[in-house]
DNA sequence: CCATTCAGGTAAAACGTGTTACAACTCCAA
DNA sequence: TTGGAGTTGTAACACGTTTTACCTGAATGG
C-alpha cells in the first residue's frame, strides 16, 4: 500500500478508507488526514489484492445462447442497471447453443473466480458450479438454483382470450425452437388453455420453427424474421383454412406477416398475427405488432437482484421459482375474424 | 497451493505446472508425479494470486455505444475468437452515447485491472488509460491507440460507382448521426469521390439521420429501421427529384424503403436503395439490400489480435491505423434509373 | 491507590501464487 | 584431496491488501 507516506500504519490506512465498523476509535482527524492523501495521491486499492484477501471477485457470468437484439438486450439492460448499483461487473459468454460451450465456459469462468451466474434462455441442468447460479426464462428444478419465468398460463390465456372475443376459431399455433427452454412450456401451456376455452387445436395448423428455417446444427443461428417467415410459407402451401396464428416470439411474427403479405393475404384483414415479448421493433412495425409482453427489464432485474442476495448471504434459502406477470398489449396486426370464414 | 500433500516444494510444482523453462533440471519423473496428483486433485491455481503476482488479468475492456444487433454482434464475434485462443475474457459495458459513462466505465475497468481496452465505435479521444487501447471504427489520431478503419473512400468510390452506371445522376445522401466517429468520415470521403468523379451533390437531397427520428439525448435508442424512415418520409414530402439514394447503414436503409414503399414508390423501379455494413438482415430483407459490406468479423478478429499483441509486447511500437478493404454487395434494391427522369 | 476501561493506534499473519537465489549431492578431472 | 560442473531440488521473498490480536498511555471508578 503506498500511501504510507504518512506516518501511519496500513491498518490505520485500510480501515479508514473501508470504514470498517472497528474503526470507531480513530478520531475525525486522522480519518481526514487518510482521505486526503488518498484524494491527492489518487489511491485505488489493488484489485487482486483485495479479492485474494476478501476471495470474491465482484463480477459475475452471464451464459446466453447469443447477443439477439430482442431478448439478451432488453434483459441485460435491467441486469446491468442491478449490477453496476452493486458495482458488481460482469463477463459475457455465448453457447450458440454448442452443448461444448455450455460446459466450458461455466468451468472458465469459476477459474476466473466469478461470485456467481445469470443463466439467459439456458437450461441449469447441465451446470455444475459452486456459486450461486439464477436462471432467466428457464424451469430448472434444480437445487440452488432460483428460475425467474414468466406466467405462461397467463400470457397464453390473454393472448387466446383476445382471439376469441375476435371471433377466431380457427387458429394456427406457432411451436418455439426445442433447445429454447421456454418452448415446451409455453406449449404446454397452450393446450392446457385451449381445451380450458374449448378451442381447438388442429394439428395441421401447429407449425414448428426447427423443422422449416431454424436448425442450430450448423453454426450460429441468430434470430432473424427468417425463422417466422419460412414456416408460416410452408403453411400458406397446404392451407388457408385459419384467420389467426399465435407466433412464438416477435421476430418470427414479423417474418410471418412478411409471409402473409407475399402470399396476397392481408394483416388483419385475412388473419391476425400475435406475437410474444413485445420487443423494440414491436411497436415500429407495419402493421405493429399486438403481442404478449414479458417484462424482460424486470425480469432481468429481479434475476440479478436474487443472484446478489445469493451471493452475500450464501446459507440462506430461497425460492425455487419467480413468476413474472404477462400483460397483453393490443396493437394492430390483430382484428376481427373476416366474417365469411369465423368457424 | 495444495498440491503439497506430495512431498515436494512449492516451488517444484509451480515449475512444472507452468513448466517454467528453469524446470528443465526436473527429471521427467518428478514432473509426472506432479501432473497426475493435480489433475487427480483437481488442481486449479487461485485466479487472484496468480494475477496479483503477475500483474494481468487476462481480461480486457469493451466499451460499446450499445448492443445493437448489427454492428455489435457481428464485430464482436471476431473479437470474441480471438480472446478466447488467447485464453481472455471480456466485461461489456455500454455508454449510450452519455458522456459521463464514456468516462466513468474506463476508469471503473481500470480498478477491476483489465489488461486492456476495445473501443467499438467509439472515440478515443477523451479516455485516458495506463493500458493498451485499440479502436474498431473510430479515427483518433491519439498517442498510443491503434485504430481499425475501413476504407471510406474505397467503399463510396464502390457504392457511387455502381450508382452511377446505372445512369443515377439525382442521388439523395443520408448522413449519420454526428456522435458515431465514423459519419463525418464517411461524409467526407462522400464529398470528395462525388466531386471527382463531377457528380453533384444537391443539399436539398441531404438528409440527416440526427434532424429526424434519432436523438441520443432523450435516454437510449437503439439502431432501429425508424432511424431511416422518418428522415425519408421527410425528404419525400419536399421532392421526389432523385432516384437514387446511398444511406449511411444498412438499418436505416431498411427503414427508408419502408417510407418509399409507404409513398408508392418501388425500389429499385422507382428509387434505388444502397446501404451500409452487409449486416445478416440486408441479404433477408425484400428486395434484399444492394449494400457496402464492412468485413466487421475481421475488424474485429483484426483489433482483437493487435489488442493482444500490444498488451505482451508493452515497449513495442505500433501503427496508428489499419484500414481494411470493403466491398460492394450487390442485390436487388438497386437497378438501372428510371428512363423518364435520367437526370 | 489500584483495577478497569477506553481511545488510538500497531505488528504480524494470512490470502496463494511466481520467482530468485542458493543448497546439497554426485560425478569427474587434476 | 580439491575444485568445478552438473543435477535436483528448496527456502524465502514479493505481490498489496484485510484482519486478528495486541500494545500503550490516560482517564475513570471504587
Amino acid at each position: 500500500m503506498l500511501a504510507e507516506h504518512l506516518e501511519l500504519s496500513q491498518t490505520t490506512v485500510s480501515l479508514v478508507l473501508n470504514n470498517s465498523p472497528s474503526a470507531k476509535s480513530i478520531p475525525q482527524e486522522t480519518r481526514n488526514r487518510v482521505m486526503e492523501a488518498a484524494e491527492r495521491l489518487n489511491y485505488r486499492p489493488n484489485y487482486f489484492a483485495r479479492s485474494l484477501r476478501q476471495s470474491r471477485s465482484m463480477s459475475v457470468g452471464v451464459l446466453a445462447p447469443d447477443l439477439s437484439e430482442g431478448y439478451f438486450t432488453r434483459v441485460m439492460s435491467g441486469v446491468v442497471q442491478e449490477l453496476t448499483a452493486a458495482h458488481y461487473f460482469y463477463f459475457t459468454a455465448c453457447h450458440d447453443w454448442k452443448r461444448e460451450l455450455i460446459e466450458k465456459y461455466p468451468r472458465m469462468l469459476v477459474e476466473r473466480a466469478v461470485d456467481g451466474f445469470l443463466l439467459l434462455n439456458t437450461p441449469a441442468d447441465q451446470i455444475e458450479v459452486p456459486v450461486p447460479v439464477v436462471a432467466i426464462s428457464a424451469h430448472s428444478p434444480v437445487q440452488n438454483v432460483t428460475n425467474i419465468v414468466l406466467d405462461h398460463q397467463r400470457a397464453v390465456e390473454q393472448a387466446l382470450d383476445h382471439l376469441h372475443s375476435l371471433g377466431h376459431r380457427r387458429v394456427a399455433f406457432m411451436r418455439g425452437p426445442r433447445a429454447i427452454p421456454d418452448s415446451e412450456f409455453r406449449w404446454e401451456s397452450i393446450q392446457l388453455v385451449a381445451r380450458d376455452m374449448k378451442l381447438k387445436i388442429d394439428p395441421a395448423l401447429v407449425i414448428g420453427i426447427d423443422s422449416a428455417g431454424w436448425s442450430m446444427k450448423d453454426g450460429y443461428h441468430p434470430m432473424a424474421p427468417e425463422i417466422g417467415y419460412r414456416p408460416m410459407q410452408a403453411l400458406l402451401e397446404k392451407t388457408r383454412d385459419f384467420t389467426a396464428i399465435f407466433c412464438f416470439n416477435d421476430i418470427a411474427a414479423i417474418g410471418a406477416i412478411r409471409a402473409l403479405k407475399d402470399a396476397g393475404l392481408t394483416v388483419p384483414g385475412d388473419v391476425s398475427v400475435v406475437g410474444f415479448d413485445d420487443i423494440q421493433s414491436a411497436a415500429y412495425s407495419t402493421p405493429s405488432l399486438t403481442t404478449v409482453r414479458q417484462p424482460l427489464l424486470e425480469m432481468g432485474k429481479r434475476g440479478a437482484q436474487v443472484l446478489l442476495e445469493r451471493i452475500t448471504n450464501r446459507e440462506k434459502t430461497f425460492p425455487a421459482e419467480i413468476v413474472m406477470a404477462p400483460e397483453l398489449v393490443i396493437r394492430e396486426s390483430t382484428g376481427p375474424a373476416p366474417a365469411g370464414r369465423k368457424s
